[in-house]
DNA sequence: CGATAGTTCCTCAGAACTGAGATACTGTCA
DNA sequence: TGACAGTATCTCAGTTCTGAGGAACTATCG
């Protein structure tokens, strides 16, 4: 394991002790989610669904009813995002769409009989599972990390928010 | 009362109190890295690299010339990802494949000067622009979040592991 | 009213991958 | 030595999205 040591670029070590930090939580953050995810995508890929799929039927098993634009922003994907994939579970027979009277342009989508039937069979082992990948921490700390992340995610998507105006606020 | 037919749980209100604690943290999570993520790929983007580009150009200029497939297990993508990368990155003329001497099946990547330009004048914002993100969190629960976090990981890559026998990465 | 700005969803080209199989090489063991 | 399992990368068809643009509808305001 031979290290070239004797060149000294802007690398990590030159930054100052905040930024490395903050690197650090960063490059921690993604392997954590990168690890659970790779539990949420093999327990969702036994039943014949992508993750975003799956994010889609669970929002809509517990939330019943919602409109597109709304599990848009909630599962966080693009606008033909959410069209491919209610697409997708229409074809299979597990969501419909439905009309809002309220605003002929927005549509809801809704889980059918079937597709409840299945979140109800589906559900409970993909919660075990959830549960099993995070039993590297105990109960307490889960509250903790959960805490804090909550305050890191709603700061960092305020910082988006920023950047690109036109977004709404979200959660205040 | 209400006949349970079905022992299974509705929705997450009727999961065990450990189980909700866990879906709430892997909720939270997501968004977290979602919204972190969203910083990373509008910084990336502005320099016409997408967030995987980025990652191998981060991985070289911290590491220099590494095997490709250590740089697939770094920053997890699939074989053929790794592949896709690096060419990409080689026609922008900013990194070059070598061959290795111990072993005519591995392949070093390496950055080209150009390259090594690019990501020094690159870093920095990026470091900072993640920093900044990081900014919902003080140094100190940074590091508590860290701490918490790689716990986490390291729990849930080994669950992953269990699952696909013959993926051995990680805790040496 | 009518113009116009804003929104909600859909379309579609293509980006950014995944993963199974192919190829080429290495290490082990009888 | 030869058979064979294991490993590193590449190939390529297919999947899962993204995002710009457009159609249809709604809200606002002179």
């Amino acid at each position: 394991m031979a290290k070239p040591r004797n060149i000294a670029p802007a690398t990590t070590a030159d930054l100052p002790a905040d930024q490395q930090v903050a690197l650090k939580l960063w490059v921690t953050l993604a392997r954590a989610y990168h690890a659970v995810q790779q539990q949420a995508v093999a327990d969702a890929r036994r039943d014949g669904f992508s993750i975003g799929e799956f994010a889609v039927l669970e929002l809509l098993y517990h939330r019943g009813p919602t409109l597109l634009g709304e599990i848009q922003t909630r599962i966080l994907v693009s606008s033909g995002g959410i069209t491919y994939l209610v697409d997708r579970l229409v074809d299979k027979g597990l969501v419909e769409r439905r009309d809002c009277p309220d605003d002929r342009r927005a549509r809801y989508a809704a889980l059918t009989p079937d597709g409840t039937r299945a979140m109800r069979r589906i559900f409970p082992r993909h919660a075990a599972r959830i549960a099993a990948a995070m039993h590297g921490l105990g109960v307490r700390d889960q509250r903790d990390a959960t805490r804090l992340l909550k305050q890191l995610g709603l700061a960092a998507a305020a910082a988006s928010a920023d950047d690109s105006p036109g977004a709404q606020t979200g959660a205040h």
